[in-house]
DNA sequence: TCTTGCTAGGTTGTTTTACAACATAGCTAG
DNA sequence: CTAGCTATGTTGTAAAACAACCTAGCAAGA
C-alpha cells in the first residue's frame, strides 16, 4: 500500500477496523462511524467503499433479513482483510509521528525566548 | 474545511506547517518532505498543490535567483494561510483521537483471557 | 387510504486528487 | 558535449468523495 493511498485511505481502515470487531451491515456501519467522529459519512461514499474492499477480497458479505424493513447486507473481514487492517494500523502509526513532528516544529518554531 | 478534505488535505496541511517555518521554494520543500517520512512526494504532486494553495490565499510567492541553476519560487504563508493551518491542527488532532479509539477497540477486541 | 419518516442499499454525474510521464531550462563536472 | 543535478512546471489517467437521486420494506398517524 503506498503511503498516498493510506492518507486518502484513513476511512477504509477505520471502516475494516469497526468490522473487525463485530460483522455489521452498511447502515449500521455508517451509524457507528457517525458517533466516531465521521460525522460527515453519507451512503453514497460509504457503499462504494464497501463494495471495493469486498471486490478486493478484503471483506466478504451475506445478506439476512431484517427485523423491520429490508435485507440487511453483513459484512466481515475475510484473512486477507485482517492481514490489511494490520498494515494499516502500522502505516498510520508511522504516519501520524511524521505528522506530529511536522506540526509540533511549526507550532513552536516562534515561541518567544525566556 | 470539511473533514473528508482534511482526510485527504494531510498533505496539504504538512506543506504549510513546514512554509510556517520559514520562506521555502518548492525543491527544498519537496526534500523537506520526504526527509520527514512522505518520501513517495513527487513533483508532479507538490508543484500544483502549491499553485492550488497560492489560488487560495493561504501562500503567497516571490522569485528569486539560485546560487546554482534556475530560479527559485519562495513561498510563504498568507495570514489566511496561518489561520488554514491553525484550523487544520485543530481538526487533525481530533481526526487523530477518532481513529486512534477505532483502532485501539478493533485491536484489543479478541484478546486472550488472562 | 395515503402520506410521512425511518430503515436499507444502492446508482449516477461531477469535481478533485495523486501520480506517472513528460517538457523545459540553468548550471556544473567530466 | 553529455550526463546529472537543480528547479518548475504541464498533461493525461485513474481513483475517490460526494451530492443527488432511486428503489423498496415497514410502521404510525391523519
Amino acid at each position: 500500500m503506498k503511503q498516498t493511498q493510506l492518507i486518502k485511505g484513513v476511512l477504509e481502515g477505520c471502516v475494516l477496523a469497526i468490522i473487525a470487531q463485530k460483522e455489521v451491515y452498511g447502515y449500521d456501519l455508517m451509524q457507528a462511524l457517525k458517533h466516531r467522529g465521521f460525522t460527515t459519512i453519507v451512503g453514497g461514499t460509504l457503499y462504494p467503499l464497501l463494495v471495493k474492499l469486498e471486490r478486493n477480497g478484503d471483506l466478504a458479505s451475506r445478506t439476512k433479513p431484517s427485523p423491520a424493513g429490508p435485507n440487511r447486507k453483513y459484512y466481515r473481514l475475510t484473512p486477507q482483510g485482517t492481514q490489511t487492517l494490520t498494515e494499516f494500523s502500522q502505516q498510520w502509526t508511522q504516519l501520524k509521528g511524521n505528522v506530529d513532528q511536522i506540526l509540533t516544529e511549526a507550532l513552536t518554531h516562534d515561541e518567544p525566548q525566556p
